[in-house]
RNA sequence: GUGGGUAUAGUUCAGUGGCAGAACGCCAGACUGUGGCUCUGGAUGUCGUGGGUUCGACCCCCACUACCCACCCCA
């Protein structure tokens, strides 16, 4: 016997029903982004390898140890091989499409949103695999398009509260930050250094080792004993310049008007290098390990580093993988019933021919049908019709011809009325 | 990349150094026109993979792989 094959490491199927519930998140998603003016960008799966090397930066985590990335080989002995990568996230290619372009040159700002998969190379867990989903979504033009206006930041969380509360994930909380401009985060991250150089023999072996590798991570720390420690380190706000502290201010102040809640985290840092300004993780209880549902933030500079012209944006992913977990824990009503409506059942010996003309007549009137097999017991039939989902059952038999008269059954409730072939469809789509 | 746990029927899981089990599900019949009940019968497995110990291994030992949880990282 042949060997079997399987779905590589950290890869999964998602199966029917979970799917319906996939579904049902990115089309929520769809509709609100229309509704504020975002519209969909399809980009490449992968890219030049170079994109995320600088778009996301050389020294995080993502782009220096869990990247998929090959060589493609040269078409010709003159030319050189090309690095390229399976995208680890969206927003790199957003912007160099942008660039590609020239959509600045509208003058617009551009609202663009995405859905689909991204790869990165971690151990798999809860809610974290190799091939996973993110819907995500972007604001960016040049700064005469509003681009760099706190009331895009502001937007763009609101629409996210939005959807969160349309798709019914209620336990949800939003963490703010400022990380400041470059210069900013430079000077934090040596007032850190020279903080921690004092103090991080008495921290866990982790901290020691983030303080010397990357300070901020340090803030990230969960151990106890540390905690102490962690409060008396400087903090980012007393480092943000003037435009920067009166950017987040006004944010601040438009979330407060529009009632959404938030808790400024200072310790909350992102590991995307290309992050300024403002931003934002919503979390949700019941993730385990995995507690951020989506994060995002401003990212002002990330055009010019890729060698575009100045297109200051904001942007968020959303990872849906986790996104469907929250889902599941929340127990949320509202997720479409994708099972078909009625089943027809033949009853009888050659009934399948005329089954098979009733449902073609339902179904060019949109009405999910399933034809099921004939049989002599009425009994096959209903348990054919319940194990499909279905909300009504037809049968379709020699008494049924003879008189004209269908009979149409509720499963549920056992209700059964009486009705000619031309009202079937009529009534099943007056009943939900 | 590191640590811990798990791997037996379609599913959830028991189990013992000596014949492979239960529940649910599935199939058939009782039962060829109105179910969800009941009764009877049935099928299902390289006991994750490869080695080793042993007269004998699903069980003990080693390695590997996968999954789960956590670290890390992030969505």
């Amino acid at each position: 016997m042949a060997a079997v094959i399987k779905s590589v490491r950290g890869t999964r199927d998602i199966l029917p029903p979970d799917t319906a519930l996939w579904q049902f998140v990115e089309q929520a998603a769809r509709d609100i982004f229309h509704r504020y003016d975002f519209q969909e960008i399809r980009t490449p799966i992968f890219e030049d390898t170079q994109l995320f090397a600088r778009g996301v930066g050389e020294e995080t985590d993502i782009v220096s140890k869990e990247m998929f990335t090959w060589e493609d080989r040269a078409r010709a002995q003159s030319e050189k091989s090309q690095s390229l990568t399976l995208r680890p996230e969206n927003t790199a290619g957003v912007v160099r499409a942008y660039i590609e372009h020239k959509m600045g040159d509208t003058g617009k700002l551009q609202k663009l949103y995405y859905i689909g998969p991204q790869f990165r190379r971690e151990r798999p867990q809860k809610g974290r695999y190799r091939q996973f989903y993110q819907i995500g979504a972007e604001a960016l033009g040049p700064p005469s398009a509003g681009s760099e206006s706190p009331a895009r930041d502001a937007e763009i969380i609101s629409m996210l509260a939005h959807l969160l509360r349309e798709v019914g994930i209620k336990e949800w909380t939003l963490q703010l930050n400022s990380v400041g401009c470059a210069s900013d985060r430079a000077r934090y991250n040596q007032a850190l250094r020279e903080a921690l150089a004092g103090v991080k023999d008495e921290m866990c072996a982790d901290c020691q080792r983030r303080a010397e590798i990357n300070p901020l991570r340090v803030l990230d720390c969960k151990v106890p004993e540390d905690q102490p420690i962690i409060e008396s380190l400087p903090k980012i706000s007393e480092y943000l310049d003037d435009p920067c502290r009166e950017h987040f201010n006004e944010v601040k102040k438009i979330l407060n008007h529009v009632g959404i809640r938030y808790q400024v985290n200072e310790r909350m840092v992102r590991g995307l290098d290309y992050y300024t300004r403002t931003t934002f993780e919503f979390t949700h209880g019941g993730l385990g390990a995995q507690s951020a549902l989506l994060g995002g933030g401003r990212y002002d500079g990330l055009s010019e580093a890729l060698g575009g012209p100045k297109a200051p944006g904001i942007g968020f992913a959303l990872g849906l993988d986790r996104f469907v977990l929250a889902l599941q824990a929340e127990e949320t009503v509202g997720i479409p019933d994708l099972s078909p409506r009625v089943y027809i059942a033949p009853l009888g010996q050659g009934m399948n021919a005329e089954a098979a003309v009733i449902a073609r007549d339902l179904r060019k009137q949109h009405i999910p049908t399933e034809l099921g097999d004939e049989t002599f017991r009425a009994k096959k039939s209903f348990e054919a019709a319940e194990r499909g989902g279905a909300k009504y059952i037809l049968f379709v038999g020699e008494n049924e011809i003879a008189s004209g008269q269908f009979a149409l059954k509720e499963l549920k409730t056992g209700e059964q009325i009486a009705l000619k072939r031309e009202e079937i469809a009529l009534k099943l789509k007056t009943t939900t």
